[in-house]
DNA sequence: TCTGGGGTCCTTGCCCCG
DNA sequence: TCTGCGGGGCAAGGACCC
């Protein structure tokens, strides 16, 4: 989500040079504050901050109109309303933004079948083959953003380039509610102006190193040798940048992503010392996660907790299960066991439960339901089919017992 | 001023093993 | 048997992204 106000936007004028800007990065502009507007249109106009109301919350989204007075996401609410304090504050409904996310990704994907979602508001696409379909990478972007306005009612941006990188930068600058095109060939000029720290990757830290050596903008990471940004940003992500700046970039659109943990967390409203409301705690977590596991019909083999105190100094703890689960209950026990061998010399203001290195489920049934509720349920529907179709009853003990093999995946 | 919650990836250090 | 060394696996922390 983008958290710029919108000045200096930069966009492509009708019949912009195309050339070779196959890859569109699409970004919904102000996404919750937009969907908040849509269902409620007294609140256009208005300066909005998305975020819960509680003292500790930060800015989820803001409208336009609350970004002029310097509001930007991620920043604590109180710090936002100072800054706006006509802003109204409206909290998160995010069943609701997943369910028009849903609905603008299956517009993009009736453009093209190359439709890589980074996240519940924006999307690269691919749209080199569908050139005879529905024109140059411009106009799939024009008819796009049509789209997008008419069908769901929401505004968005989009860049047009060769790489992803560079479709994401412009899609960044085009905002709100506009267009840029980057064609190949002008790829070289177009980074050469962006500063250093517009590079996927270079956040605050990367740039104060970069900067410390008066390193600023994308030409000085050209002009600086390898040797010099590898040093201050590790070879790793020093090469990455050495390339983004050139604009290589060689990663495809991604239709397919493989998820690698889980989580929950929860900062609490006042700092908590009590062991026994925290185990509480981390078992719920825990159970969220399993559930999660199971919806998805995933095992984890390492379960991780995170703990952060009073002052903001955070730790974290991993154990490798004995063998993989979805089981609430086991992750709840892992993650207690971590935090009872946790030295805990402050209150603690944030608790949270990961589940990682996770695999598809090969044990299915035991696996699937941890509490008995659940249990219920399901005796209850295989009483009813034993009924109709005339077998005994079926209870958990015969599906434990083994005499009804899981199907090897959860879910099915 | 006072810092959410969901993630990924990278670096570093330690331990074990051959 | 002891030591040195490199690689792999794992744990912890941190930076970054949305």
């Amino acid at each position: 989500m983008g958290r710029g106000d919108g000045s200096g936007r930069l966009v492509s004028p009708e019949g912009a040079d195309d050339t070779g800007a196959g890859i569109l990065h699409v970004d919904m502009d102000a996404f919750y504050a937009s969907v908040e507007v849509l269902d409620d249109p007294s609140l256009r106009g208005k300066p909005l901050i998305i975020g819960a109301p509680e003292s500790r919350s930060v800015v989820s989204s803001a409208s336009y109109e609350a970004r002029r007075f310097g509001v930007r996401s991620a920043m604590p609410v109180s710090q936002a309303l100072r800054l706006c304090p006509t802003a109204l504050v409206v909290p998160p409904r995010f069943p609701r933004y997943a369910e028009l996310s849903a609905e603008v990704m299956a517009l993009f994907r009736d453009i093209t079948p190359l439709v890589e979602p980074l996240s519940i508001d924006e999307a690269f696409l691919d749209v080199r083959g569908v050139r005879r379909l529905w024109g140059s990478p411009g106009d799939v972007a024009r008819l796009l953003r049509t789209r997008v306005r008419e069908e769901v009612g929401l505004p968005c941006s989009v860049g047009a380039a060769a790489t992803k990188h560079v479709a994401k930068m412009a899609s960044t600058l085009s905002k709100p509610d506009g267009l840029l095109i980057v064609p190949e060939a002008a790829t070289g000029r177009f980074l050469a102006g962006r500063r250093a720290s517009d590079l996927w990757g270079v956040g605050p830290k990367a740039t104060d190193a970069l900067g410390a050596r008066g390193i600023r903008t994308v030409a000085d990471i050209i002009d600086t040798p390898a040797a010099v940004i590898d040093r201050v940003l590790g070879a790793s992500l020093g090469l990455r940048v050495r390339q983004l700046a050139r604009g290589i970039d060689p990663r495809e659109v991604e239709t397919t992503r493989v998820e690698k943990s889980v989580g929950h967390e929860e900062t609490f409203a006042a700092d908590i010392d009590d062991p026994v409301v925290l185990r509480v705690e981390l078992r719920r977590l825990a159970d969220r996660v399993g559930a999660r596991l199971r919806e998805h019909g995933w095992e984890a083999a390492t379960v991780s907790i995170k703990v952060r105190f009073s002052d903001f100094g955070t730790v974290t703890r991993a154990q490798t299960l004995p063998e993989p689960t979805a089981v609430g209950q086991r992750i709840g026990a892992a993650a207690i066991e971590l935090f009872d061998a946790l030295e805990r010399p402050l209150p603690i203001r944030l608790i949270g439960v990961r589940a990682e290195k996770l695999s598809a489920s090969a044990n299915a049934l035991p696996a699937l339901w941890d509490d008995d509720e659940d249990w219920r349920r399901v005796e209850g529907v295989l009483d009813g089919a034993a009924a109709r179709f005339g077998r005994g009853s079926i209870t958990r003990a015969t599906l434990l017992g083994g005499q009804v093999k899981g199907p090897g995946k959860a879910g099915q």
